[in-house]
DNA sequence: GTCTATAAATGGATAGAC
DNA sequence: GTCTATCCATTTATAGAC
């Protein structure tokens, strides 16, 4: 593996841990043992490197997005959807958790997070539709509009909230507790079908809690 | 008023319009027309303002959750209680904006955040039960629970996707919107008196939009 | 490509005069 | 209480040797 990609996964781990504030160019240099001037000699410092990680994480969560609305036949695949993007989310977390600031400091960042917003509505609003076609969502229209910022506004911000409340929270525990609350959503649109869905993903959820 | 409290207001004003990690110490003495020497002398740099700022929208939040419940009795009390919560958040925004890496970086904030949100989360619960209690709302227990996260997730967050997404929005447009969203969480558990509230509600909405 | 060394810039902090 | 002057620490960034 080549020493941009090493600084770039590196960076990744460090900003996902100790956020992006807390981190500067040096540590990423000192975390992989290479100098300064290294890092230097790769990334214009952490100005180029925050733009890089971005573009990872959109080309992937564009190819989640694409994907979501293939065979889409069933409940249970809505919440695998939801888990899936919550996943990736996870993985790129450091940069949700801080989202103000680093659009305020990266300005290239801005346009593209509005961009893939719009691409995650679209994804949702498919979705929905699906399930109302499926004839397991009744809803009208109005509410149909609010029920897809109301997801939009549960995959960009639940694991956050969490991860406030209970730091080090598994990333297992964080994502199923969010599409448990993204599905909740939807169940009062949902008749028996719905309703039982959110029983077994409950199920589920306490039994990936009682191990640990 | 003395410059103790100058600073203060200063200080909140800019790092509202700034964010909090684009302003420094000496960026505020400057606004205000003081040396950095003067700003030193009541404050210990940022690390002791911004506590004090935290510690008076704490105050004022306080009051607002434990006045909230009294005297509800309609569906209408409930979204001026949703109202006068957020435009208190409002005022204070740049710390919502930056939550994660505010509550890192300031160690005793972390602590009195998470009983504040216990706090939110409470007068929600209280609200909704009251709502229960005069019949407005009809909802079990299981999904209660999953309704007062759910606003709790609003309260805190809907604001900031608003910046996001449209820089410069006005603040009575962010905050009607927010409301709205609100409100919206618990209409499918009301019958038609819900829906009428919300029709309401939008009509409301676009007549605050339209003048601009 | 990678290192060492060092410079430049910024923000945080204090001493001492007034 | 307030100012000027100055210092320290950290982060950012580059030059030049290997």
């Amino acid at each position: 593996m080549n020493t941009k990609q090493r600084i770039l996964n590196a960076a990744l781990t460090l900003l996902n841990e100790e956020g992006e504030t807390a981190i500067s160019a040096v540590d990423i240099a000192n975390a992989l043992e290479i100098s300064p001037g290294n890092l230097y000699y790769h990334f214009k410092g952490k100005e180029e490197i925050i733009p890089a990680l971005y573009d990872d994480f959109e080309e992937e969560m564009q190819i989640i997005l694409q994907s979501g609305h293939k065979d889409m036949r069933s409940i249970e695949d809505q919440w695998i959807f939801a888990y899936i993007v919550l996943e990736e989310i996870w993985d790129f977390r450091f940069f949700y958790r801080n989202l103000d600031s680093i659009l305020d400091r990266y300005p290239v960042l801005a346009p593209k997070f509005k961009r893939l917003l719009n691409a995650k509505r679209k994804a949702i609003r498919t979705n929905l539709n699906n399930l109302i076609r499926l004839d397991y969502l009744h809803i009208d229209q109005v509410l149909l509009n609010t029920l897809v910022e109301q997801n939009l506004l549960c995959f960009t911000y639940w694991l956050n909230l969490q991860e406030i409340e209970k730091r080090d929270i598994p990333a297992q525990t964080a994502i199923h507790q969010s599409v448990f609350q993204i599905m909740t959503l939807s169940v009062p649109y949902m008749g028996e079908a719905g309703f039982n869905a959110l029983q077994g993903m409950q199920a589920l959820l306490e039994k990936n809690l009682a191990p640990k």
